[in-house]
DNA sequence: TTTGGCTGCCC
DNA sequence: ATTCTGC
DNA sequence: GCAGAATGGGCAGCCAAA
């Protein structure tokens, strides 16, 4: 990685993220940001561009990530200032933000006490550039096998030493993965289309090329070298990742169709890995939803795609859901998962085998669907697809009745989905990325409360909170009553739900029952901050349950070395009426795991069905 | 050689 | 993934 | 309604410690 005679001071840049982390008016934020990019060299402003969004690239070019967390952090912070890892931790907890800790500990360590370790030339700092911190986060992520770490740390240290406070504190979120500071993507592209588009009404095109190249840094730079006539010229290319598109989410069938015009598609909304394929002649690319290059996983689907799609060129989106090919049911999430690995695959393939549900078309021989209706893209899809039982088209039904949604809803929940997707067909139903226009609405079970197990649970221990949450908790661990033997399990923990009022009442509520060490009737594999006396009852709802490797909770009842937890769970409400003791019980969190089974393998197979 | 902590990425 | 908040 | 930033469970890969 050679270094590029343009660069820039990147304390510009530092200087311009803490006016912004200042602010809250979106407006302003756009206009700081204007002024950086307008002191921005055209030649980095793809690498300034990144080092905003908080990474070194795009996902799908397969580089590798920084590779550093937060426990590489502090050692490269406290081998940087010169003080313990402790206090480094212990700061970081304090203000919620380890970029903060840093930049305190180099405001307070300036001159001396670091230059006691080795050389006092170190005082009179030479400026560091955009070009050498990015080039030095690629060195961090490129050093790779034995001895790595201690690479990375070093790395790191060094560019924390040069650092003045404020740039060691950007550095550092940088490598954390957010800056914090209230600028996404959106902000990014208005910036970028007042200056080189003339104005935020060219944000669509800018938007645009994005979506299709799903690389900021690369649109930036072709804005600022070429002008806004070169990114008009952006096409689909197979075998580059297209911005997928989101939904939004909503419980009411009623709102769900008047919210997408009345008429829609319906199609079940599987419980898999969301994929992007695209096929050129005989070569085949899967994208993830982050559109991480995830080929390699899957050569059955590849094998799938290769004989079964009939195009030169496609690219088409489905689900790939784990089943049972003896029954044909489908599998949960969880069994999924392990075929994300790079190794054993041929193995993993018979292990878990994998159908394909596709419900998108997007490009197709030269052609551009994403542009086209979704009625458009639908009746192509079915064209283009040769059906088979792996590799198939969402199970979907048009209608505008909502008795008929919820009727198929039910149907898709009885067949092991996990809701249905609700999608606007009238002549705006373009595929659009991101999340915009409601023109797809998801409308899954734990939406609606009473589909779903709620369960009460015991507070045993508390987390600082990070960023907005900083000084103040963040998550809560949730244990479960075991009455048999009078302790408390832990389920889950749980961050989300709360109301910033809500959290800043926690340390006040929590303040009677807090302990330095764990209550000797909690059970618990998890090291919370703060240990707290079981006490205090809340509701928590969840999706589903899950065989936890780390909780507690009836541990080897269900399945030996793993306990139950909750995926997604969230805070409904206190419930000061019960006492620990009328909590969930752990054989009651067994009895819903068992009848949760019952409802995804059962239902399907008994006779009076149809 | 095995285990366990950490990280990144699925949802 | 879900949820909350400020504009 | 959008955009951004908090937060969850759990899997495999990687690397270092045991």
């Amino acid at each position: 990685m050679s270094s590029r005679q343009a660069d820039m001071p990147v304390g510009l840049l530092a200087d311009v993220f803490e006016r912004i982390e200042a602010i809250t008016s979106r407006t302003q934020m756009t206009a700081l940001l204007v002024g950086l990019f307008k002191q921005t060299p055209p030649e980095i402003i793809d690498r300034v561009v990144y080092l905003i969004q908080g990474r070194l690239w795009p996902d799908w070019k397969g580089l590798p990530e920084i590779g550093v967390g937060e426990k590489l952090l502090v050692k490269a912070i406290a081998l940087a200032t010169g003080v313990t890892e402790a206090s480094v931790e212990g700061l970081s907890k304090s203000l919620g933000d380890l970029g903060k800790a840093a930049e305190q500990l180099k405001s307070k360590s300036t001159g001396r006490s670091q230059g006691v370790t080795l050389l006092s030339y170190t005082q009179q700092r030479t400026e560091l550039t955009v070009n050498r911190v990015y080039e030095t986060l690629v060195r961090v992520a490129m050093a790779q096998g034995e001895g790595s770490k201690d690479i990375k740390i070093r790395l790191l240290a060094g560019l924390l030493k040069e650092a003045s406070p404020k740039e060691a504190k950007f550095i550092v979120r940088f490598v954390e993965g957010r800056l914090r500071v209230g600028i996404g993507e959106a902000t990014i592209m208005d910036a970028l289309a007042t200056i080189y588009g003339g104005g935020v009404a060219a944000r669509p095109l800018i938007e645009r090329a994005y979506n299709l190249r799903a690389d900021l840094g690369e649109v930036a730079k072709i804005l600022a070298s070429k002008g806004l006539e070169a990114v008009k010229e952006v096409r689909p290319e197979v075998g580059t990742p297209i911005r997928p598109m989101l939904a939004e989410r909503l419980s009411d069938p009623g709102e769900i169709l008047e919210k997408v015009g009345g008429d829609a598609f319906i199609e079940y909304k599987y419980d898999g890995e969301r994929a992007q394929i695209h096929k050129k002649g005989d070569k085949v690319w899967i994208f993830s939803r982050r559109l991480e290059n995830i080929t390699q996983q899957y050569p059955d689907v590849v094998e799938l795609a290769r004989n079964h799609l009939k195009a030169d060129e496609a690219i088409v989106e489905g689900e790939i859901v784990a089943y049972d090919p003896e029954t044909g049911e489908l599998k949960p999430f969880q069994e999924l998962m392990h075929r994300k690995r790079k190794h054993d695959i041929h193995s993993a393939i018979k292990e878990y085998p994998v159908k394909v549900f596709l419900f998108d078309l997007l490009y197709l021989n030269g052609h551009d669907y994403t542009v086209e209706t979704l009625p458009v893209r639908r009746s192509k899809l079915e064209e283009v697809v040769d059906k088979v039982e792996e590799f198939t088209i969402a199970e979907y039904i048009r209608t505008n009745k909502v008795d008929e949604l919820e009727k198929f809803f039910l149907k898709a929940i009885s067949e092991g989905a996990e809701g249905v997707m609700v999608k606007a067909l009238h002549g705006d139903s373009i595929y659009q990325a991101g999340t915009r226009g409601w023109l797809w609405i998801k409308f899954k079970r734990d939406y609606r409360s009473e589909m779903v197990d709620t369960v009460d649970l015991v507070v045993v221990g508390a987390f600082h909170g990070k960023g907005r949450r900083g000084g103040k908790y963040g998550a809560l661990l949730m244990a479960a009553y075991n009455d048999e033997k009078d302790v408390f399990e832990t389920v889950c923990k749980v961050g989300s739900g709360f109301k910033d009022e809500d959290l800043d009442k926690l340390p006040e509520i929590l303040k009677p029952y807090m302990r330095d060490r764990r209550h000797p009737r909690v059970v618990a594999n998890m090291e919370p901050d703060v240990w707290v006396e079981p006490a205090l009852v809340a509701e928590i709802i969840g999706a589903e349950l899950t065989l936890s490797p780390v909780h507690t909770c009836a541990y080897g009842k269900v399945k030996s070395d793993a306990g139950i937890s909750i995926r997604f769970p969230r805070f409904i409400r206190w419930r000061p009426d019960k006492s620990p003791e009328d909590a969930t019980t752990s054989n009651e969190l067994v009895e819903m795991y068992q009848q949760q089974l019952k409802k995804i393998t059962g239902e399907t197979k008994p006779s009076e069905e149809a």
